[in-house]
DNA sequence: AATCGCGTTTCATATCGTGGAACGTTTTTT
DNA sequence: AAAAAACGTTCCACGATATGAAACGCGATT
């Protein structure tokens, strides 16, 4: 691992939820010893990437919005994307997210609350794993089984156990399905009591570039409701999709 | 300097507007070496903080947006300010921004484009010089006259050399004129046929964080005008200061 | 056909990053 | 109130790692 890995690795951390954090913790969430995080801290510090508060505390600092703000190959897809978005809202009542790709993780890029009385634990920005998830899921069963196979191997290896390796054969076989009908779905299988129906969003060349999903508590979201939306959703890509330019050629 | 540096320099340029890079202006706007940039740049692109595309040209990484997902200082603050901002434009027509200091230069966290049939060239992320912008000049303002003189020392002897070197003096009498009136002006300074008016926003604890605009085309917004809307640009800067926490304590 | 410019690879050099140990302070425990 | 643990920070000798000149191969340009 060589040092700028390890700033990023510090970046990371930093950046994650709640609050600004203390040397230690961030040492210890960026698999780093104390020391290096101090010296790696300081240089961001100088140049705006990290926040120091006149306590021990850390926190991301404003300059990272500035690297944000360059646009990017999604962020054209992102403004074309929010009035489909807006739309599937106000159809389903539900929470929407629309999400891309990165490596071996998706990030939201949009979020748009549902009118319930509640708010999904989500934030533009936020990563989330492709195996768990519909966003995900629905990523997954656009991409040849070989890289799925691959992406499944390294996700199992991950220090973060929170979720049971799963099983290839089993992933595959549900991707086979995902494929057919056009959507996909996490029974409460990321977060618990959170059930979500999801789609796949392709650019003009053809290549997945992420998903967006519908999103609700359990209670409120019946397995039943989820496959009826199922179609909802999977029109609502599909508009995403044709704006950026994907000229659709298959099952219609 | 330090390889993390030269990996955020990179980054910085990676996220520059106009489109995906070629290695060797990256390597000249990072100031260095083509092979070095070329040996961050996969670094970058393994751990998808920047995109390779197939022909030789990066892009901006889509991690890059897991970094700036998670809440700095200011997230809250800026959730808190989109209502005001959102009002300032229903009641004045123009484009409004927000953004807040970064070191020596400002990033905008938040635009709401005014009812005109124009948009600004501006974007949330995009950073602006502090001494020849309204919200720059505003925050400047409220800045102790030797970290004004430093900054804009620092400014001057950027590459940069679109602006012309500004006349400390000049700037200071001007900077006491904001402070005095409470709202700063840009006229065609920054962007030519562009003038704003702007006003400082400060946080719970006093200290200056940014500020806010309001920007029309020359031939849309004269000199009268801007200085008309001051007072109003004022009160939205103090409604989001006091929102912040921020108890004002003098000239009302 | 010759030249230029670019992205990429290689490699010897020395710079720069590294984390254990230690220090002074703060917080928690006893 | 005293003792102990934990934390942020500093120091430093060691060695891994970054560095950029030179060179290569390729495509575009002349």
């Amino acid at each position: 691992m060589n040092s700028i890995e390890k700033a990023l690795a510090v970046m990371r951390a930093l950046s994650a939820p709640n609050g600004p954090h203390r040397l230690s913790d961030l040492a210890e969430r960026a698999g780093l010893a104390r020391p290096s995080v101090h010296r790696i801290l300081q240089i961001l510090v100088e140049s705006n990437y990290a926040q120091a508060r006149g306590d021990g505390l850390y926190a991301p600092g404003l300059a990272i919005r500035a690297l944000a703000g360059g646009g990017d190959a999604s962020s054209d897809m992102l403004s074309s994307a929010e009035p489909v978005l807006d739309e599937l809202q106000s159809t389903t009542g539900h929470t929407i997210h629309f999400a891309v790709r990165a490596g071996d993780a998706a990030v939201y890029l949009a979020k748009v609350e549902g009118d319930k009385p509640y708010q999904m634990a989500s934030r533009v920005g936020m990563q989330i794993p492709l195996h768990c998830t519909s966003i995900g899921k629905a990523i997954l069963s656009a991409l040849p089984s070989s890289e799925v196979a691959a992406i499944l191997e390294r996700t199992s290896e991950l220090p973060s156990a929170a979720h049971r390796k799963p099983d290839p054969d089993l992933v595959l076989r549900e991707l086979a399905e995902v494929t057919r009908r056009g959507y996909s779905i996490d029974d409460e299988e990321n977060e618990p009591n959170v059930r979500c129906v999801g789609a796949v969003v392709r650019d003009s060349t053809g290549s997945v570039i992420g998903g967006i999903s519908v999103s609700g508590l359990a209670l409120m979201l019946s397995l039943d409701q989820l496959h009826e939306l199922g179609s909802v959703v999977r029109a609502a890509a599909d508009e995403i999709s044709s704006r950026a330019g994907y000229l659709a050629s298959g099952t219609g």
